[in-house]
DNA sequence: GTAGTCAATCGTAAAGATACGATAGAATTT
DNA sequence: AAATTCTATCGTATCTTTACGATTGACTAC
């Protein structure tokens, strides 16, 4: 997107926006439910489920595996993805602390 | 980003999307953070916390509207930017019960 | 070995995102 | 009224994202 300064940012701030990305579009969100619900799934079964190309859903898997919430272990004949847990709860713990900064209760400016 | 095919995915996860984009860039968490802080705040303070143009701040406030999280009312001589109560509690659902369904102790396919 | 399957990668088109200078609009201050 | 202040919007350059067909590489099955 254009160029982002992550230079200007704090550490924290760019992570937190990293892991956003990896919910910031349906499709990742699809694919990672789905791993949820599975446990385990291969890319092919996912194309199935999703209307979208081989290719285009092997390059959202990149990404979230850029990211690290998932990893991809090549467990032939099949290639397994699956959530990975240490970001997983990063993620939990990122999103929960960030959310709870702020109580909804709050009056603010009006 | 190209074209997203919106019209294959659920409601559900279209709005996850959307709701993540708020926080899928640094700028914006830094904005949420400050406005957070603040309880209020104005365009001009946000354009001197942050080293961005005046237009690019304007231009992420913007898509925070878009996305409902804050709200900006004129108030005169000033824009008060807040976060908006309703909208920050559904992204503490939304992304709470989604954390949720997956818990980290779960082993998957390693 | 040959054919078939699965997934990553390449190449590419189209559209969105990011950033900024410049301008415009609305209100206050002088 | 003129100057000032603040923010939204316009216009634009550049980079990123999304999506897909085609190809490649790796493994399995015959």
């Amino acid at each position: 997107m254009g160029v982002t300064k992550t230079e200007i940012f704090t550490e924290q701030q760019n992570r937190i926006a990293d892991l956003a990305k990896a919910f910031s579009h349906p499709a990742r969100v699809a694919i990672l439910q789905l791993l949820i619900s599975r446990k385990a799934c291969v890319c092919g079964d996912l194309v199935d489920e999703l209307e979208l190309a081989q290719a285009t859903v092997s390059q959202h898997l990149k990404e979230l595996k850029r990211i690290g919430i998932i990893h991809g272990e090549i467990n032939p004949p099949r290639v397994c993805y699956c959530i990975n847990p240490v970001v997983w709860s990063e993620a939990q713990k990122t999103f929960g602390s960030l959310l709870d900064t702020f109580a909804p209760t709050e009056s603010c400016c009006n």
